[in-house]
DNA sequence: TTGACAACATACCAACCGGTCGGTAGGTTT
DNA sequence: AAACCTACCGACCGGTTGGTATGTTGTCAA
């Protein structure tokens, strides 16, 4: 409701913290201290804004989902075919840098919590979804401009989300983006054909 | 050398208790104190068998990479291609039943401790890599017969691996096998299609 | 001017963590 | 029979963990 101050700055930096030792060392292995030491606050500070670990972690995936949905949106192209393997392409280029820089949030928060931390594993789901959903029309629409009827668009949206996630564990795993890298080039060759009218 | 008594049981046992509780709940979060209760083991036994905990995650890893080359020799086949279709369809067969059944240890190793401990990293990446190979042979053949020339076999073979990984890490999110299967059968159009002559 | 409230900080705690250590039981080697 | 081995036990330790209790400060509406 009301916001005066500098809202939120405390509480953002803690987000951010968050996400990159998250996506750094786990979920389980970031310690709540070392977290506000690199958010520059306070443990005090940690709790008013976050009832618990668990809370932020869902906070953290919520805000990952967001970031999730918005790379749809930055891909342009006239047909939905265009589009579709534009977002591919967009997620290949993303893969640069350390592991920590382009790996998912809510995928390895999923693996790590899925049978201790429900909530948590359902935020981590949702915002995976909401990625995949985020390319389904476009999808669809490729889908049956090329005639391809068998093929559920949401079924394939989410296979695009698969791909990511096990390119970012074998990035992860082999410590090199590489490996990542010629995954999506596989995933762009299979999209590609499937959204070819040619049977 | 020499190897009296019942070698090993409370070790197997140790290992055992490490590779159902890492994939699970992840490596972090599996103490040991718990291993050794689920193993019938006291604190004492463990720390004879393995120096510290890394270690026990190391042989836990070693261990399944040997897992994952063996479920290569349980496919048939008179083509390379049926063979290579064939892997594809076992391992679709053995995602059942609870996330921790048909999970992938090294992928959870991995995704978890990949900036935090080098060594457990390269011995997940070795299980992964393994088990690429273990198909890798079929898969050049296979590219060879169909005539494509510019895949490389052991991307490929990184690939089902890669797919197989971000199968999982979707399954434990949903917390449900159904979307991992639907990855395999998107995984198996593209290989069959790649390992058809056809352009 | 007040007083309510958000946004912090400080100090502390019980539980748990990985790891250590001195010791024991029972078999094999020399 | 002394020396030595593997396998195992369980009390203990220092440090870390997530979480709490209480105090301080700055802002703004009444």
């Amino acid at each position: 409701m009301s916001r005066r101050s500098p809202y939120g700055s405390g509480r953002e930096r803690l987000l951010d913290a968050a996400t990159t030792s998250i996506r750094r060392k786990g979920y389980a292995a970031s310690g709540i201290d070392e977290l506000c030491a690199q958010a520059g606050v306070t443990k005090g500070a940690f709790f008013h804004h976050f009832p618990s670990k668990e809370a932020l972690g869902i906070a953290v995936a919520e805000r990952w989902g967001e970031i999730g949905k918005g790379l749809a949106k930055e891909v342009g192209g006239r047909t939905a075919r265009a589009r579709v393997l534009a977002y591919i392409d967009l997620r290949e280029a993303l893969i640069e840098g350390g592991t920590d820089e382009f790996t998912c949030l809510a995928g390895t928060l999923a693996q790590e919590v899925h049978q201790t931390h429900p909530r948590l594993r359902d935020a981590a789901a949702n915002a995976i979804e909401a990625t995949a959903a985020s390319i389904e029309q476009d999808i669809a629409s490729a889908l049956r401009d090329a005639g391809r009827r068998h093929v559920s668009p949401a079924s394939l949206a989410l296979y695009i989300q698969t791909v990511l996630q096990g390119a970012f564990v074998v990035a992860k795993a082999k410590g090199d983006p590489a490996p990542a890298r010629d995954a999506l080039t596989h995933l762009k060759r299979y999209v590609a054909m499937l959204l070819t009218g040619e049977r």
